[in-house]
DNA sequence: ACCCAGAATGAAAATGGTTGTCAAAATCCC
DNA sequence: GGGATTTTGACAACCATTTTCATTCTGGGT
């Protein structure tokens, strides 16, 4: 049997957008592997802890974790409905930061930037709604 | 009596950095204020909504809380160990995050940026230890 | 194959920030 | 003053996440 680590991330890496851990759990159970919560929790905090997966959070606080394309460091767009990501890359947002930070004395400068909003075909299903 | 939103956004404002309704709460029961918890929760939320204090998440998911002297949009670089904060404008990256939604047929583009670092005297004060 | 130590697993209980409930208290309005 | 309305806060409920801990693997070593 394949280890659990990766029939989680292979659950990720069959979702569009992010997840959040219970949503993978429960798409799991629903196809038939026999996993508990606990493992998914763990399985989702080492694949993030080791870079494999990107975690955000959501306004209401879930934790949610997609397996990215990139391996870089990289941003998100995230559509607010649906879900649907595209990654971005941004170096003049990396080069700004950077700045940003030793411009006040700042050292271990990191960030974080998400893009939200609504894409092409939820705008489009909500109009012909 | 003054108003109990009042209360905390007067704590609040008396406070550097971001803080934790938890926080805010305690501070104003020591400092011997007649509050409940329970206010403090909606005071601080109804000062977001209504854009009076600026909010972000921790990485442990606790909701905090800043009376921004800017009332404009503005991002802001925090210290890490101490909390101290810095409000800063960035016009490139508000407009580099409306071309990424453009970009993608996404509308209604919003964004969060945060800049993360350790400030100077907190460098200072781990080098002396 | 057998034994055993250490790692992985997961069901159930605990945690903890946040929100809901609802009765009491303050405030408004006539 | 008196009734309607809003605000308050003690307490209980929520719910994602973490911790516990007993059980189940796993991979040598013999
Ligand atoms: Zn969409
Ligand atoms: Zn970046
Ligand atoms: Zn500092
Ligand atoms: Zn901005």
């Amino acid at each position: 049997m394949t280890n659990r680590r990766d029939a989680v991330h292979d659950t990720l890496r069959r979702s569009e957008g992010f997840r959040s851990a219970q949503d993978v759990y429960a798409e799991m159970r629903s196809d038939g592997a026999k996993i508990g919560l606990t493992t998914v929790y763990r399985a989702l905090q080492a694949l993030a802890d080791g870079g494999k997966v990107d975690v955000l959070r959501t306004d209401d606080g879930e934790s949610v974790y997609r397996a990215c394309a990139s391996g870089d460091h990289h941003h998100h767009l995230v559509c607010r409905r649906c879900g649907r990501t595209v990654e971005v890359a941004g170096p003049d947002v990396e080069r700004w930061a950077e700045a940003v930070g030793a411009e006040h004395g700042f050292t271990d400068v990191t960030h974080t930037v998400e893009v939200f909003g609504t894409c092409a075909s939820c705008s489009a299903a909500v109009r012909a709604s």
